[in-house]
DNA sequence: CCGACTCTACCCAGATTG
DNA sequence: GGCGCAATCTGGGTAGAG
């Protein structure tokens, strides 16, 4: 809470979408949705132009499809996304030391702390110059907001879409507020706001003059406090430039139910594996085992087992979510399946050791840190099993070559991106983000003149950052 | 020794967010 | 009838330590 308008909320707009745009010059002004195109993906972002047919995110697929059967649809490209995130961002770093992000699209930032405004009229001019200078680096537009408080900049931001800037003057917020639908508040989705209707409350000024006794009866000690607070535009959260991770995991949606339990199983021992390494990857360990299961119904339950001591170890992760699974009624057929690891050390294995083993001086103990708490069953043919067993029915290696969207480099006909590909056919329409809207031509998908490429700057001598951004060749990315 | 009590850790589900 | 993925937070239940 602070008496001047200097907290941003900037979100670009549309950004996968507009991204694809950007770098297509034959997609602009039409509509484009970005998402999974498996038989069960959905809409991660569409472009605005796909917003008028109805379309939104984390709409399914096949329901995007039937209302705009005509639009482009892409698979999202993280690593590109990334390497222009990440250009927003050091903007955002030149105005101020404390930047938030909240995703690849979207962040506050303290203008007050970095010098960059303390005012109404000087945050307006560092809100307009800075959407300039993302025009400018990136060629996207993004919108910002601008009040006292994190709560009300991002309704201001949301207020500015698409293209806009909007500055909410501290000491208007109540009755900027109070007209307002509950859902506006952070932490107000679909089954508190359904809570809140029932109980006669659909405004947020419903929420203030029910007061916060109410409120914590109704919802909880802490969702109840920080709604009430919330409803009176009541906000002092401060922006925060770092937080450290508390937990990492992997999930997989599958194309079919899976039935067998050995396959269900060996999924498992792979999800574990995918997140031990990128547990590793990020230098952490951790002590609680998560496994998630989503049955055939969408119904969910997730199990979990807490070690005596943190682990970074592949097989004590993997036989504790093996373990876990015992647990479970897979009758009917399972839909997702995810692992994951909580509870985590910021230090190393090495380290934990250390420390462990000091502990052991002093209690006369010994240093466990890998050791289960459950006594569970010592599993060792598990390991040879996942390399043995018969890989999932993956999309082939020519549909991940060519994947729609993706920039390819032809050898004769230059830079272009795949529009579809099927049949031992790929089709390839070859523009690049300065180049007019271009034309298609049709290879096939082993055409030794065609090779995948990186993504093309979207600003001319702009870098990409790209190849940088892409650490390795694996499907599922970084 | 037992029962009542408090504190903490853990477990799980559900909700929310982007 | 269709519904991804990752992370975080909370409420409420249970179990063990003291």
């Amino acid at each position: 809470m602070r008496a001047a308008p200097t907290i941003l909320h900037l979100d670009m707009d549309a950004f996968f979408a507009a991204a694809e745009q950007a770098a297509k010059p034959s997609l602009r002004g039409k509509p484009v949705v970005v998402g999974g195109l498996g038989p069960r993906g959905v809409v991660a972002t569409c472009s605005y132009e796909a917003r008028r047919f109805g379309v939104h995110s984390a709409m399914p697929m096949g329901q995007a499809r039937r209302l705009a059967p005509n639009a482009a649809y892409l698979v999202p490209r993280f690593a590109f996304y990334r390497a222009i995130s990440e250009q927003v961002m050091e903007l955002l770093g030149r105005l101020s030391p404390l930047v938030e992000p909240l995703s690849l699209d979207e962040a506050f930032v303290d203008l007050e702390a970095g010098g960059a405004a303390d005012d109404a009229a000087s945050a307006r001019e560092a809100g307009e110059r800075l959407r300039r200078d993302i025009l400018g680096a990136t060629g996207l537009t993004g919108s910002v907001g601008l009040a006292g408080s994190k709560m009300i900049a991002k309704i201001a931001s949301e207020e500015a879409k698409p293209d806009g800037l909007v500055l909410i003057e501290p000491g208007t917020e109540r009755e900027l507020l109070g007209p307002k639908s509950v859902r506006i508040l952070p932490g107000v989705g679909p089954a508190t706001g359904e809570h809140l209707r029932r109980a006669g409350m659909t405004t947020v000024s419903d929420l203030a003059e029910a007061g916060e006794d109410e409120l914590v009866r109704l919802l909880g000690r802490a969702h109840g406090t920080s709604l009430y607070r919330m409803a009176q535009g009541y906000d002092d959260r401060p922006v925060v430039a770092e937080r450290d991770a508390k937990s990492v995991s992997v999930e997989d949606t599958f194309d079919v139910d899976l039935h067998d339990r050995l396959r269900i199983r060996m999924e498992v021992e792979r999800l574990a594996e995918r997140c031990v390494g990128r547990l590793r990857g990020s230098g952490h360990s951790g002590r609680t085992i998560v496994l998630k299961v989503r049955r055939y119904d969408f119904s969910t339950l997730t199990r979990s087992e807490t070690l005596r001591g943190p682990t970074d170890d592949p097989v004590v992760v993997r036989e504790a979510a093996g373990r876990l699974l015992e647990s479970v009624d897979t009758t009917g057929g399972i839909r997702l399946l995810g692992v994951g690891v909580s509870g985590l050390a910021d230090y190393t294995q090495e380290d934990l050791f250390a420390q462990a083993e000091a502990r052991a001086e002093e209690t006369g103990t010994r240093p466990g840190p890998a050791d289960t708490a459950g006594e569970g069953p010592e599993t060792a043919p598990a390991a040879r099993e996942a390399e043995t067993a018969v890989p999932e029915p993956e999309p082939s290696a020519a549909e991940r070559r060519w994947a729609p969207g993706h920039d390819v480099r032809h050898s004769a006909f230059g830079a272009g991106w795949v529009q579809g590909s099927g049949v031992g056919r790929v089709t390839v329409r070859f523009e690049e983000p300065g180049s007019a809207p271009g034309r298609v031509r049709t290879f096939l998908v082993d055409d030794p003149d065609l090779a995948p490429a990186d993504p093309l700057p979207l600003v001319e001598g702009g870098p990409t950052g790209v190849a940088a951004a892409r650490t390795g060749p694996g499907p599922g990315g970084p």
